[in-house]
DNA sequence: GTGGTCTAGACCACC
DNA sequence: GTGGTCTAGACCACG
């Protein structure tokens, strides 16, 4: 799993970790099982602090990504359990709730989001494939 | 101009502001000439510290989207910078990346995020018709 | 309000205060809209590190109980959201099951698990009364 | 004696097994001078490492609970101090306590916990008898 | 080896 | 003043 960092980035460095992870998670670069770096180790390749990678693994596990057993390393999850799905969900229906709201202030008509949706999507599929 | 402003969100009061100001411009809602409520009024409306508002006016201005002249107030610009429309534009593939991100999460398909974000329409048109 | 540490104990530091924290809101104690003192603040009158504070108060806001705003200080919330509201419910649900497989191990029929239920009930009313 | 062992859980393992062989004691499912299975036949049946059930039996021969005869196995105690049931007791009173503060939480009233403890109950009961 | 917790300090941004 | 982030180190417990 191949990640980068940018400290000067907006986001926090361990927010950037959460959404690459969970994009790797997502676009099946990564799949339920996977063992994850140790937090020590992905943080001595990113050069930062073992803490900051730890903390974005606490938030991975809340949202029920990934799951950690002490002692062994921390694991990519086999299926959220149904709790956790309903939230994705909601998470998802905010996503849409989101992007409405920003195709509504650039003055995007609906039509257009829809060809907007498909074009993000076509690079995904490219970043998966490769 | 209608602008809301949410104490409890990730981004900075005075970022949405800027923010929500750069999309009005770039999605033609206010245009070159058109004068802003005065920073105080602003504050007032929104039930926040005029300073945060000054703090937004004061970004745009660097930006170069709105004019300060003395006594008179505050005015959108002349001609404003290509950079605007396309940040803007670039603000809503984000958005589509991360739904699309997110319904991988939740393993719903291409078709079916269409439809959440048809759902999603619905609700805001009967929101905003209310 | 008032909270006590110990640091030998077999619960982290944070989650104890996690804990009493929520106990506060659930005894009534702490009323929703009332200001939580600083973490900062909280962290010297335990005599312990701040981090280990906000690592309690980060926990709390994740739940649902508390809200901070940047800049102004954190509160007890008004009402949990809808999703947090079901979560909550999911919690308790998780509660009975615990308390249910405890009276087991302990050859403890159900209808002695409902007068311990009530004994419990007495001493935290004790305790929200005084 | 069945026990049943969660790697994903907030206690560590040896200590899931201290506990249940603990309550199993008070709750008089297994008596004074029953035989445990081996540190190794059990730790085959829980499907975990043999060392981890050693280290429960070193702690539960640490108090007071079981004896090791070697050559022979290890087993329970005959009288084993009156302290085994006492703390049971008291992880069933800690436990009700958290169900009545969770309770207050999501706002349902004391009758009704003991309707979500009934529910639960049933649910338990289905499963068993399954 | 792994993760879990805690410390003491720093710097920044926000209000 | 507030919270938000990050560091560099420590110690412990677990498997």
């Amino acid at each position: 799993m191949l990640l980068h960092v940018n400290a000067g980035d907006e986001l926090p460095i361990y927010r950037q970790i959460v959404r690459q992870v969970a994009d790797s998670i997502a676009g099946g670069r990564i799949k339920p099982g996977d063992q994850l770096p140790s937090h020590r180790d992905l943080a001595a390749q990113l050069v930062i602090a073992p803490l900051t990678v730890k903390k974005a693994y606490d938030e991975l596990e809340r949202e029920g990504l990934i799951e950690t057993q002490r002692g062994r390393g921390t694991f990519v999850r086999e299926r959220p359990p149904a709790t956790v799905a309903a939230e994705s969900r909601e998470r998802l229906r905010e996503a849409a709730r989101r992007l409405l709201t920003q195709a509504a202030l650039c003055g995007v008509p609906f039509e257009d989001v829809v060809r907007v949706l498909e074009e993000a999507k076509e690079k995904t599929t490219e970043r998966t494939d490769s």
